[in-house]
DNA sequence: AACACGGCCAACCGCGCGACG
DNA sequence: TCGTCGCGCGGTTGGCCGTGT
């Protein structure tokens, strides 16, 4: 067995050596890779063009750090992968000189048990049930009365009551609903956020040609059973305030559209349609996105946002909510 | 010293996608 | 429209190495 590329020749695998590394750097610092699969033959080496990419990429590249993971590259892949999931290349992004390779398996070893420890659901960002804690060996000690009554907690969920009758779906009225089943909804000032590059960030939001999703952060929402707020200007100025989760083309990478696993486009333009039924019959669940004029809101980004503020960021930009109970 | 075990990481594998004929 | 090819990506594997017994 064998990649397609490599079954016309005898190819060696395993480990690179130093001269088969001399050869390749050579090759491509002369003439680039240009075709990979016609690397190994003009750089004379008995390798696939594929082993040969990925050796450069991961390996050879004279732009490559090396070296551990500092402090801040953590918590930017824990912020970039809460938003963006196991979508490794994109992460290594955010990281200048690393490889999605090197990301992943600095996850897979550290990370996802750093997290585990702390209580976390490495994929989903969310506290672990406590099923979920106690059956891990490695869970941390936690401690809460009022969380361990939860079987599956955290710390708020966002749903919505979606009223709009024409064909295009306005977002409207999240209500934040806590563990005791609290419900209170959110109130989106018209005031400007007290940050002035927030205050721009959110005016670019609210451009719906570059953001359509904005418009669902352009809605007041009048509490149905509490008199309690919460000012989203606040949630602005945190994620303009954390400019690793987004790339330099703004935030639209990081807020497009989210995908069903397994699904076709077709598939896909289906399910959305479903959901947008399930919206109009008020049925709408957490896990779905809005779509709003060609964009959408996906209030699972909101609430995984909003939760790792809350979590084990830096707590102190909970401040910034403006919380008003 | 020898062995077992587990963690880490480089490399491999298979799949999906876009380009092209 | 279909088949082929090349590339990129995410998941998985296997070997090396450190640590414990």
């Amino acid at each position: 067995m064998g990649h397609r590329c490599c079954t016309k020749q005898k190819v060696k695998r395993g480990l690179w050596s130093p001269e088969e590394d001399d050869k390749l750097v050579k090759h491509i610092t002369q003439h680039g890779h240009g075709s990979w699969s016609s690397v190994p033959k003009l750089a004379g080496l008995q390798r696939c063009g594929k082993s040969c990419r990925l050796r450069w990429i991961n390996y050879l590249r004279p732009d490559l750090k090396r070296g551990s993971f500092t402090a801040e590259e953590e918590q930017i892949i824990i912020d970039v992968h809460r938003i963006l999931g196991n979508r490794w290349a994109q992460i290594a992004k955010h990281l200048p000189g690393r490889t999605d390779n090197e990301v992943k398996n600095f996850w897979n070893s550290c990370i996802k048990k750093k997290l585990i420890s702390q209580g976390l659901d490495p994929k989903t960002h969310n506290l672990l049930s406590l099923r979920q804690r106690t059956s891990n060996k490695a869970a941390c000690k936690y401690s809460s009365s009022s969380q361990s009554q939860q079987s599956s907690f955290t710390v708020f969920n966002i749903s919505s009551q979606a009223r709009d009758t024409s064909n295009t779906l306005m977002a409207s009225a999240p209500v934040v609903t806590f563990p005791d089943n609290q419900t209170m909804a959110m109130q989106i000032p018209s005031s400007e956020p007290p940050n002035p590059n927030a205050a721009a960030y959110a005016q670019n939001l609210n451009e719906s040609t570059i953001h359509p999703y904005a418009s669902s952060l352009d809605t007041t929402i009048v509490s149905s059973s509490s008199p309690s707020s919460i000012q989203l200007h606040g949630l602005v100025n945190m994620l303009y305030e954390n400019p690793c989760i987004w790339d330099a083309n703004g935030i639209g990478e990081t807020f497009e559209e989210p995908r069903v696993e397994g699904l076709q486009p077709a598939q896909q333009q289906q399910q959305d349609k479903e959901k947008i039924c399930e919206i109009a019959n008020g049925e709408f669940d957490i896990d779905a996105s809005f779509e709003i004029e060609g964009g959408s809101f996906d209030l699972g980004v909101l609430e995984s946002t909003l939760m790792s503020a809350a979590m084990y960021r830096d707590l102190s930009s909970m401040d910034d909510f403006g919380w008003n109970f």
